[in-house]
DNA sequence: TACCTGTGATACCCGACGGGTATGACAGAG
DNA sequence: CTCTGTCATACCCGTCGGGTATCACAGGTA
């Protein structure tokens, strides 16, 4: 009867295609097969798992508590058998037989840590058979997602930004962060700043970054990256908050001022709590080491 | 070409198997299944994957690099499978609808922290919508595997034996460590001792834990379980060092002699990263104000 | 050398099952 | 009452997972 039988890959798919459109037909359509078969494999696991998954109210389809639960789990496991693929592709894949050089790739928050990073990178190509290191730019909060599927082996993180739940990490570097302001605003001109001072100035309305596609509400201009940000800026019309690191970047219309009481932001490296590779920890003494 | 469909989790246990017992005919028959299509299916992988996992060198098998990453992924992308399957049902199973009162498996070091253990039982059974807490006693290094593998949802774990690695967690409690020995002995008349006092005693060798059915080498006595090891000690055959809150527990014939310099023994709540359970929040809310 | 043994690979067959198309059942909007 | 949108059912087919029988080949062994 109760056999554990594990799940097969393609039901977890299935499921979470269900799942997350909520929509046999959608989901259907976004797996690229018709709708019926989804509807019986839904079904069989479902019968699988002697539990019900979803709600079909005529009208729309709802996840139950258990559903939830295999959405969570589910994405959790997909994302490790597609790591699994793609670590073992990456592992024998490129060079030809055994003795290929160990390849890393290391993913970083573009722009973020530069000089950091460089130091790193120089440091670590010095040892002798060092992994050859692929950086991986990546937007600002994509490097977890990263790590679990398997895109990237190792990344340099920032607290409080980036969570370090669920990896293994150690600390490289910890700085105040700065407010940037326009060269010539009133404010510019103060030796520090607090973040009181800086959080509600009206004709410096926080820029709102793209989410999923989406904006968040608000006064401030939309923006989707950093270089727009910047820009923005340097025309007078907001302001924005970044660890001292990103002096190395700004603008001449750019000014930047030390703020008291922000966070600090410390820099981790970062890599999946049961990697067991040599060229990653060859990586990671490197980086402690700096 | 590059399809990139994912592995099947057949597949990846068939490969782990065969990995495990490098071995076809016996990776089959643990499998539950003929040799022949084992093998297909481990060739159809490769081609999948374009990567070759094993040498087959007409004497046995090996794992080439790939082959040892894919083990290494393999195993935790199964595990994140069989979780997801064991906390669906959990979810869902049980109770009949919705509403039904979630529940949580909490593992513990038999044993171990006990009195924690019953503070935090009965700390949580005060708080109103308290979800069930199942006790899940288990040996002294398993704990993250539960976790991993579903079977548990938190556990206690405690560090240095436990690595956190992988986990959320939050402390919970700091106690030193004691020497455990036969109320006779010369050693027992002292105030405290120190690691060098108790790691060389002729006549008191370490006892040696069953690890994975096979025993360390050494002198002392072998063992299986804590009990066996509390009768040894009282017999004057051996000692031991544990928390302080084994004190609990001793014997009339055993001496506990505080330790000077042994590392203090710090209790964890701790639970899989990717945890969104309101129940289990709910819980470490508990244990975090104990 | 010749043979036996143990190993993984190949050849062939069958039944189960994943997937497609057509259609049904049913609730809600008009 | 019909029309529409949605998921379930019925039925068919091709693929593929699995079994049995057998092959190919390396190492011992007499």
């Amino acid at each position: 009867m109760d056999t554990l039988e594990p799940l097969e890959t393609r039901e977890l798919r299935y499921f979470t295609a269900v799942a997350e459109e909520l929509h046999f037909g959608r989901a259907a359509e976004r797996l690229g097969m018709a709708q019926p078969p989804l509807s019986r494999a839904i079904q069989r696991l479902e019968r699988r798992l002697g539990v019900r998954l979803l709600e079909r109210n005529r009208r729309g389809v709802s996840l139950t508590g258990a559903g939830e639960v295999l959405l969570h789990e589910g994405r959790a496991a997909l994302d490790a058998i597609t790591a699994a693929t793609r670590r073992t592709r990456r592992a024998g894949g490129s060079g030809g037989p055994e003795g290929a050089r160990d390849r890393l790739v290391l993913a970083v928050k573009a722009a973020a840590s530069h000089e950091l990073l460089q130091k790193l990178l120089a440091a670590h190509a010095a040892e002798p058979d060092a992994a050859e290191i692929e950086v991986l730019p990546c937007g600002m909060c994509e490097q977890p997602e990263l790590l679990r599927d398997g895109r990237a082996d190792v990344a340099l993180m920032h607290a409080p930004f980036n969570s370090l739940a669920g990896f293994d990490s150690e600390e490289l570097m910890t700085e105040g962060q700065i407010a940037v302001l326009p060269a010539g605003h009133p404010l510019a001109a103060r030796e520090t700043l607090s973040l009181a001072d800086i959080s509600d100035v009206p004709d410096l309305p926080p820029a709102r970054w793209q989410q999923h596609g989406t904006y968040p509400p608000g006064p401030g201009p939309e923006i989707r990256d950093q270089t727009q940000l910047a820009q923005l800026i340097a025309l007078g019309r907001t302001l924005a908050v970044f660890p001292e690191s990103a002096r190395a970047w700004l603008w001449s219309e750019h000014t930047a001022v030390p703020l008291s009481d922000a966070p600090p932001v410390v820099t981790h490296i970062a890599w999946p709590a049961h990697s067991r590779s040599l060229a990653l920890a060859g990586l990671i003494r490197t980086a402690t080491r700096l």
